[in-house]
DNA sequence: TTAATTAAAGTCAAAAATAGTCAAAGAGGG
DNA sequence: CCCTCTTTGACTATTTTTGACTTTAATTAA
């Protein structure tokens, strides 16, 4: 599977805000335009595609002497809006797995279900399936 | 009956992903299209005709720089009958279990899904639903 | 304190790298 | 000869990569 200097890069910012344990992280642009030998432009531009509200992210910068960017994963979860995306449920589900209410295999398998549903179904099934699976973890989580 | 090129590339495709052992392949259509000295719409035409759901794979792909197309094989059970029940997604849920090619965890976690479904979604959904869980699981225990 | 300088990060659009679409032309089998 | 499936290629769409130029913040010099 090769990979993309984004992808990469992609990757490597979740390593690392796994790694922080807090769910954030400060960078520095030029920096790790500097560790993957790019434009920081490119920096920015994975940013902006993957760590985007959507994906469950916040960005926060500041320039100057000392800037940085900030990634923060968000913790919302399944509330307020009733419309539920592909990208909320996963991110849903590793929140589920990082917390240990699901397990490894557990979790690989509603991937699959989710990854089928997004294939194969239309968005308002899309929809009211997520919402299915989002309730029935609810249950089953709080059974456990 | 001479072999199309189309034929041969399907062929291709097939060993490809046979020896990949995990049911799925990530490959770049134009490198593709230069190993069988072809245009690249010629892939597209094998992959859209013979990679369909119908014939048990879905396909996702990217375009751009290091682009791909991913080919997954998924595995069908009984086509023929497409309405499926409550109780006999649940007999195949109890199936797999039986099997072990999935663990209590997962099957519990299936059955909260599956009543969740049956109790707040309308008769075609549910179809559509099982439909999706059991091509889900079709694609997760072959993958195992 | 203010102005200049330096050190970041942001913007935007062009260029490059892929994949998709669609319709016309070609090739076999009935 | 027709009909269907295959092959091609021109054109489109998407995603990534790059770089010139802009904006903002901190630091230093006057």
């Amino acid at each position: 599977m090769r990979r993309s200097l984004a992808d990469k890069i992609e990757q490597y910012i979740k390593v690392l805000i796994e790694k922080s344990g807090a769910g954030q992280i400060e960078i520095q642009r030029s920096e790790l335009a500097e560790t993957f030998s790019c434009v920081p432009s490119q920096v920015t531009y994975v940013i902006s595609t993957r760590f985007t509200q959507e994906e469950g992210y916040v960005t926060e910068s500041r320039r100057g002497g000392n800037g940085f960017v900030r990634i923060t994963r968000t913790q919302w979860i399944n509330k307020v809006d009733n419309s539920i995306n592909r990208n909320q449920i996963k991110a849903y589900l590793d929140d589920l797995l990082k917390r240990q209410l699901i397990g490894n295999q557990e979790y690989t398998m509603l991937v699959y279900v989710v990854e089928s549903a997004a294939q194969g179904l239309a968005a308002e099934q899309q929809n009211q399936l997520f919402q299915v699976i989002i309730n029935a973890l609810g249950k089953y989580t709080s059974s456990l």
